[in-house]
DNA sequence: CGTTGTTAGTAAGGTACCGTAACTAACGGC
DNA sequence: GCCGTTAGTTACGGTACCTTACTAACAACG
């Protein structure tokens, strides 16, 4: 490591810091980070001026807890900055604009079938949402846009290679995205739907290890040690809906027998309960539960997850379970179920209980995660936001 | 971070491309360092100075290639330091000392039946070996003891907490070995077999990310990613053996049923074929051979490997599987099965290939693994084997 | 056989960053 | 009003690295 990379990381250390103590509602000072940073006061002095300086961190009023000479409150700086995430979702597309506290400053849903219409389309809207957003915000420098997309999609240039729910193959989204004048010049980035919508329970759950199962459409995951998403080779690691839970079982949309996600998803027990298709995620279980017994329902979805989580488990030897999706508001009921076919499969049980939670529930976690994550490169290198600006040397 | 942990960053990372760039028998100098770790030649030179001195690298002769003067080529040094491994097996005990590049100083094995003698007897005997080794090795400062155990060992202070092969419950080994002279006063860490066997694969393979199988008397495994371990909650991550690759199978040692273990291990596949218990691990697959029809047998291996190994894929999404023991020799005869296996179940292939290869096969993986998780803390801070020794601030 | 070009390594000085020690500021409690 | 306490600043010094320029040692070429 470089000296001059020092500074940098040390920057970035406290600006992490600060974001994480702030979400907790406690308010910090710089003694605080020092604290927390294991830095002396004056370095952490000399840093934070230059955030304050650079727009990038807040003090508040002075405030006296206790004895001594009260602290100056610090938080992530409101409004300086912008982030933007977008959400190209079946039936909408939607625009999100938070600052560097996290807080929204701009949120913009247009409702559209993008099935029925073209991929132009739906990108001429999204660029015409992020125009409003950035307007709404007040026209802040813009950090990156991070797109949400139901689909897969080619880590180099941002191609979405296909999006079955969309319709989409082949489309060059970031491409065309910068083809607009209300993103020219900006950093954009795309990413799968599902891993976007981890970053908001990773924000929930901060440094924490976990398997994260979102029912949907179909069955997305993940998988987070210590607070990091595992990419995987290909980026789609902890994709548990192809998991194979019944060896020549029921076929698959991909093509094989007795993934999970032919259990399920939201296409698998609709399709198989004889539900029309205008049946919504969020009431399907309920509409389920009127074909025939809910214990039967949840006891189906139950084990089928259990069998899947049991072997990711294994493998894994983590200890806790995050539920997502249409899976959030069950979780409770499927508990005992997940519970119960996991012991009776996972070998981690002998070292203690396995967790099985329900996520935190934001609305729109794919949208916030994406805003989340077009956040990032602030924390990771607060340098480039600063006059100085050595951060990327020639080369 | 502190600007000192600067220094002892730097010094770590100049001796660790040293060690990676002479397992590649390209001479490296100076110059060469200062680009592999991005320093400039001055700063190199220094930190090569002081470890020069400490003793912890060498230089050679002056070697020309092409044009220019030639360079000083560096090496870590031999024979000034010892790293130890000790390993506890069913029928012998073994002690491994190496030095910083690798090299083996010492080496001792003694047979001993440890299931028919007491824990006492074969822990005393592992003493008597190190004293040996140092000896052999002229007595050079250890850096650390690790010991192999094939069992469950307590990660706080190195109980073993069951070790079936050996008739170990509950043997405080760490703590018993301390009390040895020939060990007095050194650090001494006790690891299961399988996963310091990694180790030496992880040495074969630097930075690469794959899954591992090694074939013994159970299935042990483990995950790399990026040349980094996982280790999950307990320290069992990629404990592959109890994966369930049939729901309602076979009935485990484990009290499971349906576990990988319980089909492809040595004791299971010995006990379905009706051999005796004097067949050893590495003739096993010629002695079934003999029972039945050989394709038959690597069929049954390879495709109970390849339905476990699809699983961990799709979860994982990585593309190489190293197999290791008794595996390995048959690599080349399972890769068509397990392929095949894998390929009708793994999501991942949409990406490209999945490789099988064998393990490289040195001997005795688990005690080289020891001896070289004994070097680890030399490498990741050399800065306590010199004379400044800051490294460990008072708190 | 000297000249030129090339690469390895060293020397000297400067700079950036952080740490230490001591100080001021601002409060509560007695 | 004094004292103890905590927040934050100032001044200074040390450490580590970087820049620039140099020397060392070789090959190739005419």
């Amino acid at each position: 490591m470089q000296s001059t990379h020092l500074r940098e990381h040390n920057l970035s250390a406290i600006l992490i810091a600060l974001a994480a103590a702030s979400t907790t509602s406690t308010p910090t000072s710089r003694a605080g980070l020092a604290k927390l940073t294991r830095l002396t006061k004056p370095t952490v002095s000399k840093l934070i001026e230059e955030l304050v300086d650079a727009d990038l961190v807040e003090e508040g009023a002075p405030l006296s807890i206790g004895a001594g000479r009260p602290m100056v409150p610090l938080t992530p700086a409101r409004g300086t900055l912008l982030a933007i995430g977008l959400e190209i979702a079946a039936d909408h597309v939607a625009c999100l604009g938070i600052d560097l506290a996290g807080r929204v400053l701009s949120h913009r849903v247009e409702y559209l079938k993008v099935t029925a219409a073209s991929a132009e389309e739906a990108i001429d809207l999204a660029a015409e949402l992020v125009g409003e957003v950035r307007a709404e915000a007040g026209d802040p420098p813009v950090v990156e846009v991070v797109v949400a997309v139901p689909g897969r999609i080619a880590p180099d240039d941002g191609r979405v290679l296909s999006a079955p729910n969309l319709d989409w193959t082949e489309v060059p989204l970031v491409r065309r995205l910068l083809d607009h004048p209300q993103l020219a010049g900006l950093t954009v980035r795309a990413q799968n739907d599902n891993r976007l919508s981890v970053l908001t329970e990773i924000d929930q759950r901060p440094g924490e290890s976990f398997i994260y199962l979102r029912g949907s459409t179909g069955i997305g995951g993940a998988v987070v040690i210590d607070g990091a998403l595992m990419t995987g080779a290909h980026g789609w690691a902890g994709e548990f809906g192809h998991t194979v839970i019944e060896p020549g079982g029921a076929l698959c949309r991909c093509g094989r027998r007795g993934c999970l996600e032919a259990y399920v998803s939201y296409h698998a027990l609709r399709e198989r309960a004889g539900l029309g298709d205008d049946t919504l995620i969020e009431d399907l279980v309920d509409a389920l539960a009127l074909t025939r017994d809910r214990a039967e329902v949840i006891g189906l979805i139950g084990r089928s997850l259990g069998f899947a989580i049991a072997n990711a488990l294994n493998i894994l030897d983590l200890t806790t379970v995050v539920l997502s999706g249409y899976l959030a508001p069950i979780a409770e009921e499927l508990e005992p179920v997940v519970r119960e076919t996991v012991e009776r499969h996972a070998l981690a049980i002998e070292a203690g209980p396995v967790l099985i939670e329900r996520s935190d529930g934001l609305t729109d976690p794919a949208l916030r995660g994406a805003a989340r994550a077009a956040l990032q490169s602030v924390f990771s290198d607060p340098g480039a936001w600063i006059g100085r600006e050595p951060s990327i040397p020639a080369r």
